[in-house]
DNA sequence: TAGATTGTTAATCGATTAACAATC
DNA sequence: TAGATTGTTAATCGATTAACAATC
């Protein structure tokens, strides 16, 4: 079990958002080492299989503290156990999930989330052929609740996550906040109004193509197409 | 039909990142302006309605071209115009999906592909069970293929998706490499590895939950949790 | 000690912001 | 003209990078 080391903590705030944002991709890659039985590991080797720089690495690491040991490297479970801590991993957190169609099912059926802090606590849908049915989600297995419930699901939850076709998706964060949650994360394209003080992550996968299909364009056929050239 | 006007364009190299995954998200809202018959829109409510400032949406826009008026706004329709010609949407790209589960059968259901230029071409997946299924990904239907026709599929595709277990990514990225696809989006949590030249994308929903859930703790209760106070 | 690798610095690079002149 | 809003500038801010001293 690991204890972090009296060199910079606290002051979470000094954490830039984009390391914050590669420190779950760090525990991923981490795990996985570890799961292979490797030991240590160098920034180098750990900044590669996790797709970025070693001088990045380093410095987004040395902002949480100093957990290497020059000359030899990380070791991976311990790394791994300071992020983890650093994250707050250890903590649970109860996440209630709105729309049980493919996607909702897919996240219903996703093995990460209990390891890595999440518990699913609910399950919500408007369609009646689905209301009542159950679904494993990791060790426990929950009855799908119609949608009168999600207000006091949702009370119970410090996260939800909004898997609804995007003409549901306004009304359903809108009962969210107003049952007190405070992060969402929504697959519904629209951009989401909220509260201040409420945080929305939104997956969208046709933006995510759009950015690949522009980028693949621009290399795959030079000539065939250029900004500007599609008119009328 | 829009044409863009002699302003700024071509160098396309001169689009900042942060820029080009903004497009997208202007060209979403555009067309949901469009839907509600609004025929103009300034810069200020088309950024708030894209959750970014006015001067980022200007800046943004600014970079591809003089799309406005001054006094008076944009234009809706002709603005989607433009940053839909600007981002290629009007040459479709072929996708083969590899892995037809529920996330699978999410993608090949979701109805916002075709109207952003994509069109699903293979759907391929492992399971015997499945294979031979058809399956209906927009206006058309598809017969799930087995994992030995992947690279035959994939060579008529610009773009993979993988929506397989995280065990097989690494290979279907392979595969998919090998058959010439050159954009690649990911939802299994690993980094895959691939030659330069090659394009992945990653969504993975637990990095997203984490990033929340980071945060939720922070402010949630900040007596209950501090970074490395869960440790032993 | 010699070799290796961290943690940190300082310089560079890119993105955001506020403000305003241009102009409808 | 007067009011409104764009397109652009210049300043600020934040993130990345290369290099290296510290040190195992």
């Amino acid at each position: 079990m690991p204890l972090l080391p009296p060199g910079r903590p606290d002051r979470v705030d000094d954490v830039p958002t984009a390391t914050l944002e590669r420190l779950p991709v760090y525990l991923q890659v981490l795990a996985g080492l570890a799961d292979q039985g490797i030991r240590t590991v160098s920034s180098t080797d750990l900044a590669e299989h996790s797709g970025v720089t070693s001088a990045k690495l380093r410095k987004d690491l040395s902002l949480l503290g100093s957990f290497g040991t020059r000359g030899v490297g990380y070791d991976v479970v311990y790394l791994h156990g300071c992020i983890a801590d650093w994250l707050g991993v250890m903590q649970p957190l109860d996440v209630v999930v709105v729309g049980v169609g493919n996607l909702g099912q897919a996240l219903a059926s996703y093995q990460g989330l209990s390891g890595r802090g999440f518990r699913i606590i609910g399950l919500v849908d408007i369609d009646p052929s689905r209301v009542g049915q159950s679904l494993t989600c990791g060790d426990t297995t929950l009855r799908i609740r119609p949608l009168s419930d999600l207000v006091d699901v949702a009370r119970h939850a410090q996260i939800g996550v909004i898997a609804t076709p995007d003409s549901a998706a306004q009304s359903v964060c809108d009962r969210l906040v107003s049952a007190g949650v405070r992060s969402i994360l929504t697959f519904a394209p629209s951009v989401l109004r909220v509260p201040a003080g409420v945080e929305v992550r939104r997956i969208d996968v046709g933006v995510e193509l759009q950015i690949l299909g522009f980028r693949e364009r621009r290399q795959g056929s030079p000539a065939a197409w250029q900004p500007g050239a599609v008119s009328a």
